[in-house]
DNA sequence: GTGTCTGCAAACGATTTGCAAATTA
DNA sequence: TAATTTGCAAATCGTTTGCAGACAC
């Protein structure tokens, strides 16, 4: 894995400490965090530090691929720098957000021992027959 | 399939004509329509209709399980009032929601004619292995 | 009449936007 | 100094809440 600065110069996006430091803290922290999370974190060691900041940066880069966004309906959005294919699991006991590296067809027998599954939601993206024939 | 009155009579739902006619609606319309489009559309037939009644009997439903709800990351909820266990399809140009009856596994290979696929989220919910242990 | 339902208005909260100061090349 | 980045403050907008009047049993 390189560094988050190379990644970033990897990807054009100019190395600044903001974007330094979201990046290795996306890095670092397993846990899905939101950007309430990342801001109460970063902002003892980078006093300046906005919100806006912590918003921008994110979508940077999410734009250029380094990280993921996660979607869970609870009302904000959490991030995530693994971008290997894995899907999510979220506790309705205490609200952790676990990453489970399988295919959504082994859910239900291969879960982590002691897990208990009740709902799954897949969501497909992409373009549909019609505009597809409009498009090419 | 039972009536939009028998549904809710079922469920212990005093029938209201909102209640009514917000379920009836959800049946008709196939196209996961949000808490706008079902107010824009009924507001003229229930004229002193407000967002809010859209909003408590919609929560109402999906207590129930009379309807659910979908999120695809758009920044506002859905709605559906076909509950049997499918995948929802969007389509980026159009930006239409397709019911898609077919296992996660499928989706690669058995995708209706003409669709393309570019990505998938899944969600999995349920009680994490430490939680289940402590809460039995 | 008593409890439920509706709907107006205000509040809420995550995210976005406008823009000027700070930073960098 | 010209272009980029940052961050404060205000705006946005889907959703929730408070509460009073309307309605149902």
């Amino acid at each position: 894995m390189p560094s988050a600065i190379e990644s970033l110069l990897t990807s054009n996006i100019r190395p600044s400490i903001q974007r330094m430091r979201i990046l290795d803290y996306l890095r670092q922290k397993k846990n899905h965090p939101t950007v309430e999370t990342i801001f109460n974190d970063l902002a003892p060691e980078i006093p300046t530090l906005s919100k806006t900041t912590v918003y921008n940066t994110l979508q940077l880069l999410k734009e250029n691929g380094l990280v993921i966004s996660l979607d869970l309906g609870e009302g904000y959005i959490r991030y995530d720098a693994d971008t290997s294919p894995h899907l999510h699991f979220e506790c309705e006991k205490c609200g952790g957000v676990f990453d489970i590296f399988m295919a959504p067809e082994d859910l239900r027998k291969k879960l982590p021992a002691g897990f208990v599954l009740k709902e799954t939601r897949v969501y497909a993206f992409g373009v549909c027959a019609k505009c597809a024939k409009v498009n090419g």
